[in-house]
DNA sequence: CTGTTAGCGCTTTCAC
DNA sequence: GTGAAAGCGCTAACAG
């Protein structure tokens, strides 16, 4: 509640003085100093950041925007970004979107009026293009994380999703596997449609069989694998696929624990591969085979950028990151070679 | 960019008009106020909240401190908490103390600058008390989260670690265990004490031996348990636990992924069991048996009663919300009563 | 090395 | 219903 005039009264020196001191400016006399920190510590004087962003034009806040901090790798991206934000003396405001283009927007805009210096952000969709504008109309740097958007000319971290489709794909048919189905969200996110593109890709290149009933699209939000599931049900066994690629961890998480409750094993009825690790942190019996992006690094250098963008005014080229996905081999997926 | 007073030049009306309009004050003319809501549409005004707080003495900014995001236990009521701060209408800024006192020293200094209008606070140690103080002498309002501290006097939400400790070492001595082992964190954190004094009660109470190199207590951020299984294999297998409970889920990945470097299988030759779910998305075949904590509800209740705090400024009764933890039987721990 | 003045963008208070 | 003046807490720019 102190104020920077309660100090400079209680120091016998001016407010200029007491900012002077708060801000580390070189000129200030060793025993003037002394005073006022004196002052400022008697008086428990915490200077109002409100007041300087009002004249510095700057917050030292940055906004952090995940579709959802509960996902293990967005936990990642989260904690990657504060260390870095934390380094060079940021705070980071977080929000989750759900996916969803109008929270997105809300979210934005508020963060806009906090001043914030900066945003970290994995767009929900390609209709973000829209919601950033706000940002670029107001000077506001900022850096994309994990999902592409067309039309946005800024730095980007991102991982390789024909690297990792393929990656996963092929472990998969090095394992005997011919049929393979796909699980995965809505087209209108980049990863989303890259790692699709792959996985058509791949099954033509290696002249796999290509079947609309074992691919599946659902809501990132609202999974509903068992639909998928029944659907592979009406269908002869040696129609159904031995092995499932889902996009994303939730998704395979949802898809093995509804194929319990239908009473199909995985590996042992069908492999189960996946986008992301579904465990934050790897025990050796890990059961999910995947393919781990850095997450943490994407947080972290993704910030690093931001923080980058921001420091350095001037416009300049736009860098895009782009990380290879670790193949990771456990328990999900079953070689067929050595079925008897 | 735009200032209010861009705004109401536009909109030929003074400033005042245009505050009015932004805080949807009644006695507007209908017609003044479209005339003025075109011009902030045309200007992309956006008022600046650092100008807002500056006067109105709040900030629609609170401040979540937790130890590590990282942890799907604090990941859960991170999410829990912006759940129910952005129904409120405030934001969140985030930080990580890992556990270290100057840390979260450093952090609530600078959330008091940001003028926020109220903290929730996973206290680091006892020693956050003296922390803590510059929040009551700003009349913050702060509400502690899964950790209590003695000498401060405000609302808390915290589980029953007696309750936990009973559930988790009831379940291993149904199952026959008699040598539990304990790992554990630093004694200056309420939940380790609490979950300690509950062990070596249960302990007693049942007559099971007390050992003290059945113990082991150790940094929670940097956790070395290999220790602790050398000592461990120093002793003669029949006088080696059979079950080990550790009081966090970081501990029990770390303790297993070490066990089976020494060749030690879980729950064959050893049984593990937690406190907290070290699964964010828990499947059908999880591993560890665990006392859970309904996280999200810690992060959710947490908020409402912080912001509730916020809104009726009069002091009031301090409340503590204590969730009872659930016991969820999974593979990590092992019946020793059908050992042939 | 330190102080004075002015003003950042907004809202409170009082007029009209 | 609307506006003018004053000031929230701080610092840039100048003076001394």
């Amino acid at each position: 509640m102190a104020t920077i005039y309660d100090v400079a009264k209680k120091a016998n020196v001016s407010a200029m003085t007491v900012s002077r001191v708060i801000n580390n400016h070189p000129s200030i006399k060793e025993e003037t100093r002394k005073r006022v920190e004196k002052a400022i510590k008697e008086l428990d004087y915490i200077p109002n950041r409100s007041a300087q962003s009002l004249i510095s034009k700057d917050s030292k806040l940055l906004s952090l925007i995940v579709t959802d901090v509960s996902n293990p790798f967005f936990t990642s991206i989260a904690r990657g970004a504060e260390d870095k934000a934390h380094e060079e003396g940021f705070q980071l405001v977080f929000s989750n979107t759900d996916e969803n283009i109008e929270k997105e927007s809300s979210y934005i805009k508020s963060a806009v009026s906090r001043g914030i210096d900066g945003m970290l952000l994995t767009p929900a969709g390609d209709a973000s293009t829209k919601n950033v504008e706000a940002l670029t109309r107001h000077h506001i740097p900022f850096v994309l994380i994990d999902r592409d958007v067309e039309a946005i000319d800024t730095d980007i971290v991102i991982g390789d999703n024909v690297d990792g489709t393929n990656k996963l794909l092929n472990h998969l048919y090095e394992l005997g596997h011919e049929r393979i189905g796909f699980v995965t969200g809505p087209a209108t996110v980049s990863n989303v449609r890259e790692r699709e593109g792959a996985y058509v890709d791949f099954l033509k290149k290696h002249q796999l069989p290509i079947n609309e009933n074992w691919m599946f699209r659902t809501d990132l939000r609202k999974v509903k694998t068992s639909t998928y599931i029944k659907t592979l049900l009406t269908m002869p066994k040696e129609s159904q696929p031995t092995a499932i690629y889902c996009s994303s961890n939730f998704l395979a998480v949802d898809l093995v624990n509804n194929l319990h409750v239908f009473g199909i094993r995985v590996p042992d009825d069908i492999s189960v591969v996946c986008y992301d690790d579904p465990h934050p942190m790897p025990l050796h019996n890990s059961f999910f085979t995947v393919v781990n992006q850095p997450a943490y690094q994407f947080g972290y250098k993704g910030m690093e950028m931001l923080i980058n963008r921001i420091e350095n005014k001037e416009a300049k080229q736009s860098q895009k990151i782009i990380y290879l996905p670790e193949l990771i081999i456990r328990r999900s997926s079953k070689n067929l070679n050595y079925d008897s």
